[in-house]
DNA sequence: ATTTATCTTGACAAATTATGTCAAAATTAT
DNA sequence: ATAATTTTGACATAATTTGTCAAGATAAAT
């Protein structure tokens, strides 16, 4: 099962592009860039939308790869993971019916 | 459907504690208990499983709600909301087949 | 084998977000 | 109306995230 680092490397690669030259493009650190690909750090949901767009990769893809893994480490160390993604289906669900109400969060 | 806010409210009124009772046992300004059961602010995992323990809530039920609705927040205005949530399941089961893996997080 | 380019790592800094305190305003109960 | 409780918002402190930089490690080229 692929990290979204290793999909990011991977495809940077394929494109002949150099850490620092798509760190560039980022305007990050090459640094930065390197710790992404490795799992080090986690990116922005911004750095991803950009990720995709430099890469040509499909961004709804990229995306949800990238918030389920972060879901995934969030929890994994609970023992009931499962269950707390099936409740957070019901209440995805519930809010998902009452966009427009009036609570904040 | 409750929010957690809503559960640790209404035991509490059940048992007569005041807000401000409560909230000394949990070492907190009444303030915050306040915010966290009208949902203003989030609380953090140790003060669920105090308020479990205080209000003899089922622990392990109430942590479940906590980080269900967490998850759900986090992604309830994603479009592809319920697929981030098929895709975590995936790798929550992939991270506990290889929980005694060498990578870090 | 040595030099050069690329990548990785860790210590630190800056920015952001989370958590908490306090006091005044609003609400509810007496 | 008074007193008790709860709510709200401004602000302070703490924790986490995100970034920079420079030195070390690895790989590629000569």
């Amino acid at each position: 099962m692929k990290t979204t680092g290793e999909i990011i490397r991977e495809r940077r690669e394929k494109k002949g592009l150099l850490l620092r030259q798509l760190a560039a493009q980022l305007d990050i650190d090459a640094a930065i860039l390197s710790k992404i690909e490795r799992s080090d750090r986690k990116d922005t949901k911004e750095q991803i939308s950009k990720i995709a767009d430099i890469l040509g990769l499909n961004k709804k893809k990229l995306i949800i790869q990238y918030l389920s893994e972060k879901i995934a480490y969030e929890i994994a160390d609970e023992e009931s993971a499962k269950q707390v993604l099936k409740v957070a289906e019901k209440k995805v669900d519930y809010l998902k019916r009452n966009q427009n109400d009036t609570r904040k969060h």
